[in-house]
DNA sequence: GTCTATACTCTGATAGAC
DNA sequence: GTCTATCAGAGTATAGAC
């Protein structure tokens, strides 16, 4: 829809405001940073960012969209679902969690899961915006999603919203880990501290509840 | 070490303005309350409170090192761990859990949570106090424990730091969901909410590691 | 200890020349 | 579209009278 590969120097000047905005507020939160230092990043007078953004908020407001939209273009058919999970369910837990990374990811898209974890307290809207994308509609449809697992006798009989949380709590805690506490640090991406731990995690759930076909290799270590 | 129940008039002006920060900063964070709107609270001029302390950061010190001083006050032997864990491993993680539950429930101490939450992205010391405080040390403890459980033949083999992470993990999802998600909503209290949870997840885990003595009443319906 | 008064800095935002 | 100039308001903090 956008062009993106282009070089820096043909962005508009609006293009350009949203690049800075999404820096400098993931480095240091909204209220930190000034208009007056987003116009020095940009190169143009702080009131000149007005031509572009009715106010400050209004940026904020175009940063999340972006991430709405961006969220909005990936996701699964119930069909392409069913098919996977009859397949194999270590094979469905591995794609679930490469849509989960996949989604905060890529460099742009951590900054933006960063501002907005900066800015959960101070903002209704990115408040619920967490509450629905990060809480309760993924452990919907991890619940509706053991509950087919269930049905098809891969895992055993277990209360599917405990087993949703149990499983998808996880995911959470490596988000907020990331985000909140090592954001900044060590790590170079979300992937690169959180997907081998995801990893162990479905293993452990899978020891619990998956129902074992004649196959018995369970026991690796390394 | 402080009155604690004395009624609020003989309370001293020092202490009036701690109570109202920590009132006043728990519901609107840090930055977004004023000098003066404290001052207004407690019933005196902004300027005055410079005489309580030096400045704004001075107080969100003295709040912090209120909880760093009651955090300190709770904590185990390793005594009285290895009594617990052989007498039934059930009522040591129902124990553990109380000790976790009673740091951060009562409402005083719950406000000041909840400021930090806030306040994590802009205060380095809050950030280093909840990284060792949350994540580094509690599942390093887990992490002890559980190879004394497998030690003792309570619980099968298994990766101990995976397991620590495991169990510790959902604890600090709870504490995010309440203190960042969902503060100021339906529940009374981190023990309300949480509570529960918590033991779903324990017999969850438990129902993967734990060897089982002679006794089979495990499938406990609802 | 608290007050008034004041200093100073920074903020987001607007008006109007070019 | 960008600039300069300017605004009102809020922020922390200090000095000195009482």
């Amino acid at each position: 829809m956008k062009k993106e590969n282009s070089p820096q120097e043909t962005l508009t000047t609006k293009e350009r405001i949203f690049e800075a905005s999404v820096n400098l507020f993931s480095q240091k939160g909204f209220d930190a940073v000034s208009m007056r230092e987003i116009g020095r990043e940009v190169g143009i007078r702080e009131s000149s960012i007005y031509n572009h953004y009715k106010n400050k908020d209004a940026i904020l407001e175009n940063i999340i969209n972006h991430l709405i939209d961006e969220l909005g273009a990936i996701s699964f058919t119930d069909e392409e679902m069913d098919a996977l999970i009859s397949e194999s369910p270590e094979l469905f837990f591995e794609t679930g969690s490469r849509e989960f990374f996949n989604g905060m990811s890529n460099p742009k898209t951590e900054k933006i899961w960063r501002i907005l974890s900066i800015e959960v307290f101070h903002n209704e809207k990115i408040k619920t915006f967490f509450v629905n994308e990060l809480l309760e509609s993924p452990i919907n449809e991890w619940e509706k999603i053991f509950t087919k697992m269930m049905k098809k006798g891969i895992i055993k009989e277990y209360d599917p919203r405990v087993l949703a949380r149990e499983y998808f709590s996880f995911a959470l805690y490596l988000f907020f880990e990331y985000f909140i506490l090592k954001y900044d640090t060590k790590y170079s991406s979300f992937t690169d501290m959180a997907y081998n731990k995801m990893i162990d995690h479905t293993n452990f759930i899978l020891k619990t509840v998956k129902i074992e076909s004649n196959d018995n290799s369970n026991h690796k270590k390394s």
